[in-house]
DNA sequence: AATAACAGTAACACAGAGGTAACCAAGTAA
DNA sequence: TTACTTGGTTACCTCTGTGTTACTGTTATT
């Protein structure tokens, strides 16, 4: 059975499928820059990545850190302060983000160099 | 001068603006499921990906193939064939995208184990 | 009594991302 | 002559991602 080419398209549908789950995730204008604020300091209140992310509203903040704590990247947690305040951390599953994060990192750098300036 | 947060904060301010330099690129429905498909064949022609992406209209296909051309990741050459058919590859640049397509596939795989399936 | 900080929510608006379907030009096979 | 293939383009439409502004409730401060 000639199937070795079949067997590698298959193959390479499942790895595209793959990306696009993490992309699902992933995309949007803001959601790296929130994971990569809250990872970058361990743990986060809700007005302090309002300002480590330059451009982005309340609004905006408040949506996407909902989707990431359904898909059980952000853990969100209720702090007995006055005024109350909210922390965000990654979840373990987040952490397993890092490296992506890092890579992402690198290659914006590299590619400003090489496109942007 | 006590400027070590500050200093930090810079720094994370960069990292974040880096990170989102790459996601203007990577952006979209489509974008790296193409990138996927031409990096895995090495050279793959214009129906090839519209056949290795379910979902994709050519429409989309054709739109997405321009924007990473103009950012530099992709190559397209005509070739000399009856029909005329298109090859596109990746450029060096788009090259060094391999790293992060992988730890997304990588990811993709692990996040729907975790949460989707 | 008024104002500010915190962590949001609600209402509305709009550009552009993305979908659908038809069409094009050149060659070629039936 | 008609139909098919390749690699698109064009027109049109819908929908969602994002922005703007204003508002909430609670406590502390002035």
């Amino acid at each position: 059975m000639g199937c070795k080419i079949e067997e590698f398209q298959q193959e390479q549908k499942k790895r595209v499928r793959a990306v696009q789950d993490s992309m699902d995730v992933l995309n949007g204008k803001w959601k790296i820059a929130i994971i990569s604020s809250i990872c970058c300091y361990g743990k986060r209140r809700f007005s302090d990545i309002l300002n480590d992310i330059d451009g982005i509203s309340n609004r905006m903040l408040s949506k996407e850190l909902k989707e990431l704590e359904i898909n059980q990247l952000v853990k969100r947690t209720v702090l007995d302060t006055q005024p109350i305040s909210v922390q965000y951390e990654l979840t373990e599953h987040g952490d397993t983000l890092q490296t992506i994060i890092s890579n992402l990192t690198d290659w914006g750098v590299l590619h400003r160099k090489r496109i942007i300036g």
